[in-house]
DNA sequence: CTCCAGTACG
DNA sequence: CGTACGGGAG
């Protein structure tokens, strides 16, 4: 019988052998961190990836240059990206946000308490748990750590969670078990996002072969 | 024809 | 608690 803290433990040093290091959102600056947490919002990676092409190409990938576009280009150029109108708005409520309360400014959110700016980010239209975690902890270097679908199906998969589980739970079975540490939960998610996109599928789990194969329940 | 790093709203 | 939002790829 081993404490769920070395369990997790042996997993990420079992992925990291696996996969090597993640490097995840390593040099994006945070702005474009945090957009890439909005768009991804249960869409695929690669259609984000299209639609901040299209905001690099026409240099909008810049607080201040986005907050002067007009909400219907905004929409327009992240269409790839799915529920493009949806997440226009959502963008433009994270501007609204971060020009008023922090001029533009990651420092000043950064200088906030960690459970401060994660109050502050639900605070904003359009931006969950999941989202405001991704942005804490990718793009403002945080220690929060970050669960979400994969999370859940792989370790509902391997009975270490039940099937229905909320956010908060999910994320507590993790914190209370780890030591909080910005850059072991940054490479944790990483590492999680890559198993569920490669192995743990929705339908089609390739068990074999998956680097988390050895601790699947008997 | 399903699935995808969610979230808000009725 | 059910539904809308959505384009791109397997």
């Amino acid at each position: 019988m081993q404490s769920r803290q070395t369990y997790l433990l042996n997993m990420h040093a079992a992925m990291l052998d696996a996969l090597g290091p993640s490097h995840w959102w390593p040099g994006e600056t945070p702005f474009e961190i945090v957009l890439g947490a909005i768009l991804t919002q249960n869409t695929n990676w690669e259609n984000v990836r299209r639609a901040l092409n299209a905001l690099r190409a026409q240099n909008l990938l810049s607080a201040p240059a986005l907050a002067a576009l007009d909400t219907e280009e905004l929409a327009a150029l992240i269409r790839p990206a799915g529920y493009y109108r949806v997440k226009a708005g959502r963008i433009k409520n994270f501007l609204r946000f971060f020009e008023h309360e922090a001029g533009f400014d990651f420092t000043v959110l950064q200088a906030l308490p960690t459970p401060e700016i994660r109050e502050r980010l639900l605070g904003v239209n359009g931006i969950g748990p999941e989202t405001a975690d991704s942005i804490a902890l990718y793009a403002l270097d945080k220690p929060t750590f970050v669960v979400d679908t994969y999370t859940a199906r792989i370790f509902g998969r391997h009975g270490q969670i039940p099937e229905e589980i909320s956010y908060a739970d999910l994320q507590a079975y993790f914190t209370e078990a780890l030591p909080e540490d910005t850059a072991l939960f940054n490479e944790f998610h990483a590492q999680i996002v890559r198993v569920g996109k490669h192995w743990c599928k929705k339908k089609q789990p390739q068990c074999h072969r998956c680097p988390l194969e050895p601790f699947l329940p008997l």
